[in-house]
DNA sequence: GAAATAATGTTAAAATATTAACAAAGTGAC
DNA sequence: GTCACTTTGTTAATATTTTAACATTATTTC
């Protein structure tokens, strides 16, 4: 168990589970595949061997321990481990993001904002910073993860300040596509995909 | 061609070869699979075969022409049909999302808003309307896809209603699992999700 | 305590997806 | 026109993922 290979699939369903169990009661001590698989509407098997991959055993009859379950899933996708975050763009979505507390549950802290607007610089919990104190900023926090919400036009421009700043990961909103310096890990997010995806479902 | 059976894989991978097709300069008639590949940085095979699934021949030492690439794989996701949207819940992400012009070319577009809170509700381009309203609207603009960006809270009761107005389709952003009824598409977004898996790699 | 049940875990099979190998077809240079 | 080159498309091999089948193990009931 725990051996070393999770299948890319799997981890990519790991989220999934985690969210379900911990939206679980937690008077709910134990929980079977079958039961997840159910709510998820996926098939039971391959919830148990994905279960197989990343935790201990179950016990038949009664199944896992939500509880050990939860911890081992969260120790798979790191977040025990909190890692800090900064975001470059403070438009709209860029905000949102900012503001929205859901990220901590999955291991990542957005300490702070910067925008080269100087309208939008904000003191306080969530600081908006401007752009020029990126370098200095990330150094002295130790920041590992930067996260792009700017226009196309100067994504890879900011990208190229994170990379200089030591960030070992970029999250890019921007719908454009990203060079970066070997090393560091690219996840693009284009919310358009998403919708395509259900348009065209929509149409069949 | 065209045959009928496009793997789930290479439907997944069609809206970044479109993306980055767009993005090309229009003097750019024609292109050739290795040269997305390595825009991509994935395999020339995979592009190729993807490509043939949904587009007709290409031309040895020459590639594909730009432009009815783009065409059929428009084609394939629906983006040429233009499906309305709504959207309910404008808080930050809510009013980003609506802001957010990038859908159109997916063919989609989020024609209003809803919030129960009066203090939000606007007039203009993208009006946010009050919720109460959201049924008679949904009627009257022939309304197929309804977008979910209110609190887990709240969330279920959104999706009830929007599946009273015939919707079609859900995109949920809020972190809860709904239940729909049978015949409506749910798509469940989690950003925190995209997270997790990159707090992962970090971490590794 | 034996039988019934609900769950697990494993092994094998089937389906999908990716990668590699290679032959064929345009294009341009000489 | 032939040769070299680039790029396609196809066929086969490999790897991965999903699904099915089945034997096993704890719990509950009688």
């Amino acid at each position: 168990m725990t051996g070393h290979s999770i299948p890319k699939a799997t981890l990519g369903r790991l989220p999934q589970y985690l969210e379900y169990l911990r939206s679980l009661p937690v008077e709910r001590r134990t929980i079977s595949a079958t039961a997840i698989a159910g709510a998820l509407s996926m098939g039971d098997v391959q919830v148990r061997k994905d279960l197989a991959a990343v935790s201990g055993a179950g016990k038949p009859k009664v199944g896992y321990q939500t509880e050990k379950l939860i911890e081992d899933i969260e120790g798979h996708l790191g977040c025990d481990k909190l890692t800090n975050a900064v975001l470059v763009g403070a438009g709209k979505l860029g905000r949102a993001l900012l503001d929205y507390d859901g990220f901590k549950d999955f291991g990542v802290r957005i300490i702070a904002g910067f925008d080269c607007n100087e309208t939008v610089l904000k003191k306080g919990a969530k600081e908006i910073l401007p752009i020029k104190d990126l370098g200095s900023y990330c150094r002295q926090h130790d920041v590992r993860l930067g996260i792009i919400t700017v226009g196309g036009g100067s994504a890879q421009e900011v990208c190229d300040r994170l990379a200089e700043c030591g960030i070992e990961a970029i999250w890019n909103f921007a719908p454009v596509r990203l060079r970066v310096p070997g090393g560091i890990l690219l996840k693009q997010e284009n919310l358009a995909l998403s919708l395509a995806y259900l348009n065209n479902q929509i149409s069949k």
